[in-house]
RNA sequence: GGAGAGGUGGCAGAGCGGUCGAAUGCGGCGGUCUCGAAAACCGUUGUCCUACGUAAGAGGGACCGGGGGUUCGAAUCCCCCCCUCUCCGCCA
């Protein structure tokens, strides 16, 4: 959510920036100001009559303590009136300012002065890549069909038992899946990340805090019995940790990391990007988020990128960064940077990581706040990236790493998997 | 799931119908003392909203787990929900 007093500060500029994201926020805004306009003065009214109110209900006391039971009951059938219009004053005060955060929470966040404008992924940046993309011989399978040659993943029993996009992981694929479960978790925690083991579950409030909520409803699973959902990504427990929680300038920043099944229905996804690996319902990623201070949020969103690279060099993979346009950014990022990998086989670039900075936007939800070195109270920065997300690593190292000899594990692997191929 | 107890300011903990944003202790901040520090003493100390102010701040309003109700008046009484603790049941 962006914060109101930009909006009323240079809400012209707001437009001007939400329109990089291809977003017409002109009617939203004006909206928002008129709102805030009607607020404000319907709750100084509303102070005003309360103020009276109380005044009133002290005078009753005194006088019914100093016996004078008539004159306090005049006052009673004074205070009758008032109530009744602070009641009001009250009511349509909350109509407004209910009307005034639906509309609020339908603004995207801003996007960075250096995020360029675009409508598809067609448009992104790609900042550089790296490795080479191996050459692989024309009999060369794509990883659902060495998944079935290898007996290592099984989408076909992940059918039958629960449905497409909830595949299996057998014998070595399952060893090869915990290892880099471990690998993703042991270098975070390197990187100075402290480790969580969070709920795959959360409640309404976690889910609106990090932007889940309300406009991507549709695309997390949902138990209505104890009206939880389940998590899309370990960013919303692991964000929501520190949920309405009010920091020292000196905690910054906070690293947090955790392993975690992810959730998504992808409703309205078809056709081919979603063979194989490329797009589950059920999958695994190690996440990692920090919360920083505003000045220091775009150098650590640097810094996180610089991570993620990091494990892809050791998992041997080609990959490239790439800066995402206005257009293929989220609703609640300011600054995305995507990792993508090569994935011999397919002959295509697969995302196996994105990371970004939310600048203030979920702090604000969340009420994430820190005292200043001057005292002054602040929101704070989150961020966030995958490091990294699994499956499609999986398929870019079956696809590239296949010989005839049968699959070669990356050296860094070989210490948690305890062999170092696949035959 | 059943029975009981409880949720109060950064923490601990009083208040159980009026003048309570809330005693007291601890912590934090400022000061006195000191070469310096500790101790002691004194002062101060929350969040949010706000058509006054350039600002610091002043004035007003709201907030005692969340929501509703009773009452002229609720932290205090009643109802619903959430959470914590104890006991019982069930169970990895």
């Amino acid at each position: 959510m962006i914060p109101l007093q930009i909006i009323r500060e240079q809400p012209d500029w707001v437009i001007q920036r939400l329109a990089v994201k291809n977003f017409d926020a002109n009617s939203l805004i004006y909206q928002i100001l008129e709102l805030d306009w009607k607020r404000k003065s319907t709750q100084f009214e509303s102070d005003e009559r309360s103020a009276e109110y109380r005044k009133l209900t002290q005078e009753i006391g005194s006088l019914i303590k100093a016996g004078q039971a008539g004159k306090a009951n005049d006052r009673k059938n004074e205070v009758a009136k008032i109530k009744e219009e602070v009641r009001n004053l009250q009511e349509r005060l909350d109509e407004i300012s209910r009307q005034m955060n639906e509309l609020l929470v339908r603004l995207p966040n801003i996007p960075d002065e250096r995020v360029s404008p675009g409508i598809s992924p067609a448009d992104n940046e790609i900042v550089y890549s790296e490795g080479s993309i191996p050459q692989l011989p024309p009999e060369a399978l794509c990883h659902w069909d060495l998944a079935v040659k290898y007996q290592i993943i099984s989408f076909e029993i992940g059918s039958k038992v629960t449905g497409a996009g909830f595949p299996f992981y057998k014998d070595k694929g399952a060893k090869l899946q915990r290892s880099l479960i471990s690998f993703f978790l042991d270098e975070a925690t390197k990187a100075g990340y402290t480790e969580y083991e969070p709920p795959l579950l959360v409640n309404e409030d976690s889910a609106f805090a990090t932007g889940q909520l309300p406009d991507k409803e549709g695309q997390m699973y949902f138990v209505p019995q104890d009206n939880f959902y389940l998590i899309p990504t370990a960013e919303v427990p692991l964000t929501n940790v520190y949920r309405n929680e009010f920091l020292k300038h000196t905690d910054f920043p906070i690293k947090l990391c955790a392993y975690s099944a992810c959730f998504r229905r992808e409703a309205g996804s078809y056709g081919k990007d979603v063979r194989g690996l490329n797009r589950l319902h059920q999958f695994d990623k190690v996440e990692i988020v920090q919360l920083s201070l505003p000045e220091n949020s775009f150098q650590i969103l640097e810094e996180m990128t610089e991570h993620v690279a990091h494990l892809l060099r050791k998992l041997e993979l080609p990959f490239r960064k790439v800066k995402l346009c206005g257009g293929d950014m989220s609703f609640t990022s300011a600054l995305t940077y995507d990792f993508e990998v090569f994935s011999a086989a397919q002959q295509k670039w697969l995302e196996v990581s994105s990371v970004s900075n939310f600048t203030e936007f979920q702090a604000n939800r969340m009420k994430l706040r820190f005292k200043d070195k001057n005292g002054k109270t602040r929101l704070a920065h989150t961020l966030n990236g995958s490091a990294l997300a699994l499956p499609r690593i999986m398929a870019a190292l079956l696809e590239n790493n296949q010989s005839s000899q049968g699959i070669h594990i990356p050296e860094a692997l070989i210490p948690y998997t305890g062999f170092d191929s696949i035959p």
